[in-house]
DNA sequence: CTGAAAGCGCTAACAG
DNA sequence: CTGTTAGCGCTTTCAG
């Protein structure tokens, strides 16, 4: 014989095969047992269990996976998983995604930009990933994503995408809700702290505020002050606000803006909400419990995690669906006790 | 012929093999090229290279990981990843495996005792990971994983495990600057709001208290109050604490209750830190735009994400060393705003 | 009810 | 420098 031929891979654990030997069946009826697949004889099954239960075998999962075709796994992608809102989002998906069995893989994408997302999401697809989850805080022109087509994708973000179905947050009634119940406290005028220009989040939340002004006839509303959503940037902007006595109510675009605002207005002498009242978004644990507690439109993240995972193993099950609806998540006032009417 | 056999599973995309027939190569050189490895003329690169773009050809994971016995990711194992802690984690380590070129996988274990995290972690087997990573805030028993012998693990806890190596910040110390702090400031007594009893950084954390107390000469301190974390639990024992004329100064086991813990003693119409100083515990984001600002003692999470991996993949490398060496990260202290002098 | 064969896609070893 | 072969572990036919 011409030996030719090569050894496989490497060997991680016990196979399907060494229990097949153990036990004195084939390979074929160690998988019925282990899948529940099939008729086998109560005895057999016995044997095969001792021998699986001796050698501690467990399936592989990657010489699954290579025959199904699929992993099992999303990749959920996003710039970072330190911030409350990604934290909760990721959570969220996660408890979602386990109730239909499916793990959950994160990638980080540094880059904000559509260069930074792209090799990233070629990298994911590298991975062992059957669709992606993308959160999109920030970072623009994400339809520039340009991932494989026949990649499921589901988008957290604000707007409809074109390309990828997606599920947001309310955020244009949600602002409208928090401008209007300033509004109804008697403020003439509401200031906004908004997100970065390109999060559209950012941009449907200042939307909301210049429409629900508009409409109370405030039809120039003052210039917005722009935030990169951390609480530094909510200081900053909150030390050129306290300095203005036309500002007797803001509307920040998320809670640690807000936070950031009001350390800057204390610091300043202004107090809230007896000076100027301030409303955030998101309702993240600790705004029941800063003193004083914050008003703020809470985002029902759960509810999020469910529609972005619905979302995505809908075009898994149907590849390319002509139309996949997106997902809408409405959002709720919470009144607590940084508001109040202005001072006379 | 007799028709034996039976096809095989699912194709997923364009294979090595389609790629090879466009080309006109073996199957071999198209490895070879994607691969990098080996020697292959210029020529018949491009023509490969043409192939694959055309194609849009992406190796397939699950087939080179079968073949190599490995996945290439870590498997990130805890009870949840919505809290501030487990989130600072998880980015951490996810950074410190992107630079070994490790994806992590998310496993949420919802049961505190050993019996919820066995068979999620056997999951986790089952699951496409190397190595797990175990963030214990709280739940006691950990050393009755029963975990499979030959998978590399590594916890972040306060406390050698026996089992598996451990990261973890040095509690004990920072427990004891925080209390040291306070005793410098003129403080006769510090008070102590612990985290929940079955976590082992609230025991060392609870140690280091009392120890800088009975170096002070505080030999019976006060019974420490008992959190499980939440700012809500905070809260309720700042009700209590505030009704206590000779609580001057509290140490949190963590910021999140120390927020809770402030906003009870305000209502109650104690000022901080005036009437009472407050130290918290990790310093998140928040702490330095809260009014007045957050004392507290820093963790360094991506210095633990890092030794977390490195641990890690040092077991990966070398399968079941002997000894592997545990993770200590020291602590910083953090003055700002919430503690000073004791009043008269 | 059980066994044999074949093939998912990839790459190490060998032969040219 | 390139091609052939074999095999990683699993599961779906098909035959017995």
């Amino acid at each position: 014989m011409t030996g030719k031929g090569a050894r496989g891979g490497r060997k991680t654990g016990p196979s399907i095969a060494d229990v097949a030997r153990l036990a004195g069946v084939s390979a074929q009826t160690v998988s019925r047992v282990s899948t529940g697949t099939g008729p086998v004889r109560p005895e057999t099954r016995d044997r095969v269990m001792r021998a699986i239960e001796q050698l501690g075998y467990t399936p592989n999962r990657a010489a699954r996976a290579l025959r199904d075709g699929r992993y099992g796994t999303i990749g959920l992608l996003a710039r970072r998983f330190d911030r409350t809102g990604e934290a909760l989002t990721t959570d969220a998906v996660l408890r979602a995604a386990e109730e239909r069995d499916y793990s959950v893989t994160l990638l980080r994408v540094p880059d904000t930009s559509a260069k930074g997302w792209e090799p990233a999401a070629r990298r994911l697809q590298h991975q062992t990933v059957d669709g992606i989850i993308i959160i999109r805080a920030e970072g623009g022109a994400g339809d520039q994503l340009a991932l494989p087509a026949t990649m499921p994708v589901a988008v957290s973000d604000s707007r409809p995408h074109g390309r990828y179905p997606h599920v947001a947050s309310d955020e244009f009634t949600g602002a409208r809700m928090a401008v209007d119940h300033l509004l109804g406290l008697g403020h003439r005028v509401v200031h906004h702290l908004g997100g970065p220009l390109d999060s559209e989040p950012a941009r449907m939340r200042a939307a909301g505020w210049r429409t629900a002004l508009a409409e109370a006839g405030v039809l120039t509303p003052p210039d917005a002050a722009i935030g990169d959503w951390s609480s530094e940037s909510g200081y900053a902007a909150g030390t050129v606000l306290a300095a203005d006595p036309a500002v007797t109510s803001v509307f920040c675009a998320n809670d640690e803006m807000a936070f950031g605002l009001m350390l800057a207005l204390h610091e300043a002498g202004r107090s809230v909400p007896a000076d100027v009242s301030v409303v955030g978004f998101d309702d993240i644990a600790l705004s029941r419990f800063t003193s004083p507690p914050l008003t703020t439109i809470r985002q029902d993240f759960p509810e999020m995690g469910r529609e972005l995972v619905r979302l995505l193993l809908a075009q898994m099950e149907t590849p390319r669906p002509e139309r996949v609806e997106d997902g809408i998540v409405p959002l709720e006032l919470v009144v607590r006790a940084t508001t109040a009417p202005p001072r006379a």
